[in-house]
DNA sequence: ACAACACTTGGCGAATATGCCAAGTTACCA
DNA sequence: TGGTAACTTGGCATATTCGCCAAGTGTTGT
């Protein structure tokens, strides 16, 4: 394996190792949505404001997410806009997983 | 966050999960191209083959690809056969990510 | 029967991830 | 100025992941 191709997939693998944790995968499809600040997050989470905000800068970090504070708040936003089609990519992947599995079980 | 939802989380994230590591990444672009047994895909991979092997469980259990044995070497596919629009999903995630971001260093 | 090949599994140490608490910073308001 | 709310960061304990080696299973070829 090349050194180029190496350095793809490990950028690759990081954007989606960002999004493989239950609660940032919610946190980013709620940003799809809109905007929101740590604190409604945090409350449609339910985890600790400190777990939270470190989830947001592993998503900051992985470029998905961007930040801006407007005065005492801080609210995030998606840096990306074509993510909805790769939640649709993962459902479709579930459903024909699903799908696989049901005719397996025959 | 209700039960439901917080299941169709986890289950999202679980297949994200499998994926987001390279070599699991690069398994599966190759299996997306064509069938492979263990053998090809070390060496591809350049590990062990028994971490080649833990890779695939993982990417098994998570219902991404199937086994087939032949002989004594085991053949791997792909279970679903909409993952190419996930990696496209991906790369446009990455295109953005890097256009945004050249934007902002201007 | 024996050796070689293709895997899988168990196990171990090292590295990473996760989530809470505590402490610090910054902004707002009385 | 003092207090409170909104965050972030450091640190710690616990849990999970990763990759190798060693050992075991099943298959092929001699």
């Amino acid at each position: 394996m090349n050194r180029e191709r190496l350095a793809k997939l490990n950028v690759k693998a990081r954007v989606l190792k960002a999004m493989a944790h239950p609660s940032r995968l919610c946190i980013v499809e709620e940003l799809a949505k809109r905007e929101r600040c740590v604190c409604e997050l945090t409350e449609m989470i339910g985890a600790d404001m400190s777990t939270v905000s470190k989830h947001l800068t592993v998503l900051k970090h992985a470029g998905i997410v961007a930040d801006e504070k407007r005065g005492a708040m801080v609210f995030y936003r998606l840096r990306v806009p074509c993510l909805g089609k790769l939640f649709e990519s993962v459902d479709s992947v579930l459903e024909c997983s699903a799908r696989e599995l049901a005719e397996a079980s025959k």
